[in-house]
DNA sequence: GGAGAGTCGTTCACATTTCAACCACACCCT
DNA sequence: AGGGTGTGGTTGAAATGTGAACGACTCTCC
């Protein structure tokens, strides 16, 4: 149970500090940043909403929240989705993406900083494993 | 950042797992389970506020709401602090206690099914010092 | 070709979190 | 003593998250 533990607090804090920096950096959230991030990497920076929050980072209702909200900030559009009448699609903007390529370089100095760079590469490479099957479970759970 | 995706994922999954089994088990929500856990571990069943939410769980006023709620829930009772006229120290009552003790083997189930049993021994002892160092260095930080 | 079941995104009501401001008390220092 | 500073906990407003319910659309299968 340390594992836990250690596992649940270090989430937390971390997630604490990545908020802070990204809130600073850019005025934005860490879900934001994550939606915008999915976004660029997406074939023609765009996504389907419910693609999107299968993410896991966001739930479907908070995506509709937060997709407004960056809408209002003028980083992504919404798009009617061609050949599926109930669909929408999420666009990042111009204005998204050079706003991300501003703030993704201090997003993943911290993320380093604190996280990658404190390991070495047998840790970190053990970590991942074990996210990557906890995380094969949860999804196929569901 | 392959490590930082998945750990990314895999917390946020794994926290909606926890919390609906939690909820359907005892109507908790995960940070009061934790508040519970806390109480009970600690000595004379009782804790200063300030130290609860240094656990990183919660926030400070965060806090005063949660305890506020599981005060309604006749779990946890505030008292005066002896030696401090400003300080409040959260009690664990007898139906706080038995309700953890209720509730703890079906959560430990759920951690260990999705996350611990997972994982070879090398793994779980990998990931662990990772979440330690990474732990530390954020606590120092503030 | 149309009824029923499923999917998509939004909306609603409500629970919770955050941040800043606040009051009361403790501590320090002279 | 007693003023300044700090700490402990609470509060209020605003932001965000959740789950259920909804209306619109698609799909499947007869």
């Amino acid at each position: 149970m340390a594992a836990w533990r250690a596992f649940l607090s270090t989430s937390h804090l971390l997630e604490r500090r990545i908020e802070e920096q990204l809130k600073a950096a850019a005025g934005l959230t860490h879900p934001q940043y994550e939606i915008l991030v999915r976004l660029a990497e997406a074939p023609g920076h765009q996504m389907r909403m419910t693609e999107l929050s299968r993410g896991a980072v966001v739930s479907k209702s908070a995506l509709t929240y937060q997709i407004t909200q960056l809408e209002k900030a003028g980083m992504v559009e919404r798009a009617k989705c061609p050949g599926d009448e109930r669909g929408v699609l999420a666009v990042l903007t111009e204005a998204g993406l050079r706003c991300l390529e501003r703030v993704a370089p201090g997003h993943v100095e911290v993320v380093r900083e604190y996280l990658i760079d404190r390991l070495s590469r047998e840790e970190l490479q053990a970590m991942t494993t074990a996210m990557q099957k906890t995380e094969a479970v949860l999804r196929s759970r569901r």
